[in-house]
DNA sequence: CAAATGTACTGAATGGTGTTCAGTTTTTGA
DNA sequence: TCAAAAACTGAACACCATTCAGTACATTTG
């Protein structure tokens, strides 16, 4: 029965068509400026049709940060791709930065805005479990061939993820205004601060 | 003209009134779930009246904040204060990262929200100074006193900084559900990391 | 003291938000 | 062709920050 295949197929391109405007509209103009009706306006549906295929704001915001850890998981591939491992990984660290300071809006939803509560916990959550393997694979062979003074591969990945994700979002949030840091300046600080920060914990 | 005194007198006290149903809300609730309309009620007037006394919600927040700063440098003063720079220095960050997951809602407006665009510049910015000052007077005797790997002020500030707030902010935001970490260990990790990294960079 | 001025406050209105659902339109299958 | 099912609509609900004409009270002036 090909109506079925057909219904199904729709539906996928309806939710995909919806999930595109989402996209572009969060980057524009970020997740909360973003609305209902305005996504809905774009596409040229009524604001309820969305809940006819995505539950909730929420879900589509599940949706778009999918996307966005893969988005993410691609410019590791292509930045952080050194055969040496230490070298990778400082690759990682300035591919993270540069990709939350030019992404601003995505790397908001991506990890500074508040996680909903009613959390699906095994959907979408693919692409980040993906994108951090990345990161612990690499560790773990800076580890295993004796070079950095990390020895716990969770502690060191908590610390890493720390580092760079505490220069992003205290950048994005304007909290560094206190140090005074021009702003052509930034990017060079920042590199710094991770070459830096990887020196210190290298044997 | 006592007349006059009396009616400043009556302004800044229904101005603190209004503060104190602000921050008391902002801690229960967090910021984007408190309104004017809630607070109003809270106080018995009406919504308009708020706007009487603070410009617009942001004015309100920008006043809890310095609250907020006041509080962290009080506990810093209580909790790290060790003569040893290189002790007082994990104290702080262990202070830092306590403080955030202990008053998340507090720990949201002051360094996570996002900083509205309407910046007043000067005002309202004295306490994060005086706060973040007491972190660059404690790193800057460590570095003196040839205690650590870190030699430019600056960058180390910023490096610590990012690393204890990239640990509290992650954790606020449950982004580290990916790293299945147990929540009863969670303060041992994060004591671990602190401890470990000044570590990494202590010669 | 009475009238005029000034100040404090109100609360409805404006234009927005996410979400729901009764009702309409379109598509399907017999 | 026609009833049932599916898709879609858009007004309605309960919120939100903010504004402002109008009211009530306090103070100053004649």
């Amino acid at each position: 029965m090909g109506i079925s295949e057909r219904k199904e197929r729709e539906k996928t391109e309806m939710k995909e068509l919806i999930r595109a405007a989402a996209l572009k509209m969060f980057l524009e103009d970020g997740y909360a400026k973003t609305s209902i009706r305005k996504i809905a306006d774009a596409i040229e549906y009524s604001p309820g049709t969305i809940y006819l295929y995505y539950k909730d704001k929420d879900e589509l915001l599940y949706e778009v940060q999918g996307l966005a850890y893969g988005k993410l998981l691609d410019a590791f591939k292509a930045e952080a791709n050194s055969d040496d491992p230490l070298k990778r990984l400082i690759q990682m660290g300035k591919t993270y930065v540069s990709f939350g300071l030019e992404n601003p809006e995505l790397y908001d939803l991506m990890f500074i805005i508040r996680a909903p509560t009613n959390v699906d916990e095994e959907s979408h959550k693919d692409n980040g479990d993906k994108t951090f393997q990345y990161l612990l694979d690499c560790l773990e062979e800076c580890i295993n061939k004796k070079l950095l003074r990390i020895t716990d591969l969770q502690l060191g990945a908590l610390q890493i993820w720390s580092m760079v994700h505490g220069l992003v979002s205290l950048n994005l949030r304007c909290r560094l205004k206190v140090m005074a840091i021009e702003q052509q300046e930034l990017k060079v600080i920042l590199s710094h601060a991770i070459e830096n920060y990887i020196a210190s914990v290298t044997l």
